[in-house]
RNA sequence: GCGCCCGUAGCUCAACGGAUAGGGCAUGUGCUUCCGGAGCACAGGGUUGGGGGUUCGAAUCCCUCCGGGCGUGCCA
């Protein structure tokens, strides 16, 4: 549960804060209304470990120049820190530097502390307690069961997977959970399409055509021709919605148990999978309805039910129940999410949703107010779409022409570890080009592989040295003054940096600042070792530096661990 | 038209409002009697799409224009 990283951060705001108090006190500075200190890493480590503009930011109320304010402020620092227990301080020095920083230094003590700590935290090291145990959902990939998940889908499922991760580490008891669109439309037209085809498979292509806006995809033909080996040829004497019924709850269930392996070859796998019809049959969607119509929300036009949504900021009302009297995917929708907050009782919802989906954010939280529940409860992980290369050629993607890359074909051709690093690697709001010719080729050059070699390196070093009786030793035992140089010392303050990344990705809701984190690892790793010897350097030499090198080993496992990603040994 | 996202080196992406805007790929030059060369070092490359504004300080915040993506259904 340890931080070091912000327990630095916060013990420099004090430190900063008590010599404000004893430079007014001393009259040296002025009384006055100042802003709150912050403190920075500075991207240059010669500029200090530590920073804060602190004396700049308060110039202006101070009327005083930042530099003067920095060097008064700097000296009661000095004081605090000389006058501190050297358990307990985490700098050893501090000075002035530009117009007016405060650059702080790091102590041996606070770097005892990252070893000691990923030590005692071992494979726990990263959880912090940011979450106190709340309840949050994320519902991720909710692909529609009318058709295959396409690589839109692998980047939505890594991104889903990893972002709970993320929060279960940061916290939180985490719920994944799929949607299910087994009922509306989409699935009739699916059994019509299903149906047509089996006929055709029976009597012939001429026999009958497929109606407009049918589904046209190879799998609606496979998924027809399944059929007929299981059920036979008799059912072409059912009548049509006889035979639809039939072939929806067979496709249907066909294609989540297709979706349910390729997703848990992927290494994903839910708490629950969730039944639109579910909502249908216990009557909740009529419930909710009532609801919203108690509480003045809906009125009738044209013979639809109407929800008020301009009421709530958005550009139109929205229709719940058509005049044919079926409900709106919104509808349901309202239905599910009042479930998820008052049947289940989640304190936040996430869902992941391709950034196509974006105009449903303001309706859904309009939804959720309207129906008594605090909007700010559910949260959107917005995804930018990919644009699938093959050949140097844009490649479209489309359930109907069915000409599209599916998650099991990308599956087949890239090994599950690129495809989850590959995938993560970007920010979600930027749009993400998968060039599938470059992943198929990518077992040297994707960047996975640089973190897992790093990784496999330490683990074959730690071997080789057991083998002559030079295991790692305790952090308490560590000299930590053996490593003393700039490379050793930014190596270990990237160690601590792991657990303010998890906070970080949990608040941005991006996960992938992990995998970027990772990379960065991993490259002050090979710097390091590259410039450093360890086999036959001076015995305590050695064992601080292995000691290093085990702790980066323990780290990288921890992350890639996090993200679905093996951590082998030896590649 | 309106709304949301994006525009950073040849390509692809980073950068709590902070100091000289960084990494990877690509290009060029080097590094192995020694712990894994799937690695490392060095070099070239930029008016952060244009223009205003806010302030001690802007890639970041505000306005405006340009360019791209996506929405804007009694589809889901």
């Amino acid at each position: 549960m340890s931080n070091l990283i912000d327990s630095a951060k916060q013990q420099l705001i004090s430190l900063v804060e008590d010599a404000m108090r004893s430079a007014v006190a001393a009259n040296e500075l002025p009384q006055a209304e100042t802003p709150a200190p912050a403190a920075e890493i500075p991207k240059d480590p010669s500029m200090g470990d530590f920073a804060t503009g602190y004396a700049m930011a308060c110039a202006r109320a101070l009327k005083m120049q930042p530099r003067k304010i920095a060097e008064i402020l700097c000296a009661h620092i000095q004081n605090a820190i000389s006058t501190a227990s050297a358990a307990v301080i985490y700098f050893c020095g501090v000075d002035v530097a530009g117009a007016g920083y405060l650059n702080f230094r790091l102590s041996d003590a606070w770097y005892q502390n990252v070893l000691r700590d990923i030590e005692t935290e071992s494979d726990r090291y990263g959880y912090i307690d940011e979450g106190n145990g709340r309840r949050v959902m994320v519902e991720f990939v909710s692909a529609n069961p009318t058709g295959t998940m396409t690589i839109g889908n692998a980047r939505g499922g890594v991104l889903g997977d990893t972002l709970a991760a993320v929060l279960e580490r940061a916290g939180f008891d985490v719920w994944r959970e799929f949607y299910v669109n087994d009922a509306g439309n989409q699935v009739n037209l699916f059994g019509k399409s299903m149906r047509v085809r089996y006929i055709q498979l029976l009597r012939g292509e001429d026999a009958i055509e497929m109606p407009e806006g049918s589904y046209m995809g190879e799998d609606i033909k496979a998924l027809a021709a399944e059929y007929r080996e299981l059920y036979g040829e008799s059912d072409d004497a059912l009548s049509e919605d006889e035979l639809v019924e039939k072939m929806i709850a067979f496709g249907l269930d066909r294609n989540i148990d297709r979706m349910r392996r390729d997703l848990e070859r992927y290494r994903i796998k839910y708490d629950r999978w969730f039944r639109e019809t579910e909502l249908h049959e216990s009557g909740y969607v009529d419930d909710t309805m009532r609801l919203l119509t108690e509480r003045g929300h809906t009125y009738e036009k044209d013979g639809a039910l109407w929800f008020r949504a301009t009421d709530f900021g958005c550009e139109k009302d929205e229709v719940m129940r058509k005049s044919s009297g079926y409900y709106t995917y919104y509808a349901v929708d309202i239905a599910y999410h009042r479930d998820k907050f008052e049947k289940r009782g989640f304190d936040r919802v996430i869902d992941v949703l391709g950034a196509d989906h974006h105009g449903h954010t303001l309706r859904f939280k309009s939804a959720m107010s309207a129906i008594g529940i605090d909007p700010d409860r559910l949260e959107f992980a917005l995804m930018q779409l990919v644009h699938l290369l093959r050949g140097g050629e844009a490649v479209r993607m489309s359930k109907r022409t069915g000409r599209a890359i599916t998650l099991a074909d990308l599956l087949d051709e890239v090994p599950v570890d690129a495809a989850r690093f590959f995938f993560n690697l970007q920010k979600p709001d930027t749009h993400l080009e998968f060039d599938m010719d470059l992943a198929i080729r990518s077992d040297s050059e994707s960047p996975v592989y640089y973190v897992q070699y790093a990784h496999a390196r330490i683990c074959s070093l730690a071997l080789m040295l057991e083998s002559e009786s030079v295991t790692v030793p305790a952090a308490g035992d560590v000299n930590i003054s053996a490593l003393d140089s700039p490379l050793e010392r930014e190596l270990i303050k990237a160690l601590a940096q792991y657990p303010e990344e998890i906070r970080q990705a949990a608040r941005q809701l991006d996960p992938s600042r992990i995998n970027r984190y990772l990379v960065d690892l991993a490259t002050r790793f090979h710097r390091f070792y590259t410039a450093n010897r360890i086999k036959g350097s001076d015995p305590d030499v050695m064992r601080a530096r292995l000691k290093l090198a085990d702790s980066v080993r323990s780290v990288l496992c921890c992350g890639l661990t996090l993200l679905g990603i093996s951590a082998p040994p030896k590649m």
